[in-house]
DNA sequence: GCCAACGTTGGC
DNA sequence: GCCAACGTTGGC
């Protein structure tokens, strides 16, 4: 079992829409260092779901469901996807404000390479947010 | 709206 | 292979 966080901006994918959804197709991921952590997921591996840009707050978990396989919005055969279906809300959004005064989390990705969209989490860092998202 | 941090592109 | 120019992301 692997720990990852993704981003979406709520605008253009929300954790509502994939609640709505059911399932997601995680596309057009074009990040060669975002590519290889989507590589490395398995079935039922938690994601958890950040909604950058307007929210700024982690929102909900969601679990790997296919591991990856070529992007099919990509004709190049370089990009790949992974599906994702919804698990569970956070009760209380986690926001970045709280990430970032939570010195647990001082080593986290989501701080320290602010530009990268699929990241892996520590257990430990998963456990200190799921506990600040109830 | 601005800008820092990065990634990519293309000329040399 | 280097690096300047440019584009994108995402926080502020």
């Amino acid at each position: 079992m692997h720990y990852w966080l993704v981003k979406s901006e709520p605008e253009t994918f929300s954790w509502a829409d994939l609640v709505r959804d059911g399932h997601v197709v995680w596309d057009g991921v074009r990040n060669y260092q975002a590519r290889n952590n989507l590589q490395q997921m398995l079935p039922g591996d938690m994601v958890l779901f950040y909604h950058s840009v307007t929210e700024k707050a982690i929102v909900g978990i969601a679990k790997v469901t296919k591991a990856a396989y070529p992007d099919p919005t990509d004709d190049s055969g370089k990009w790949v996807v992974v599906d994702l279906a919804p698990y569970r809300d956070f009760k209380d959004p986690v926001t970045l404000e709280q990430i970032k005064q939570d010195e647990r989390l001082a080593q986290i990705a989501l701080l320290r390479q602010s530009r990268l969209s699929v990241m892996p989490l520590k257990a430990e860092e998963f456990d200190v947010l799921l506990a600040l998202g109830n």
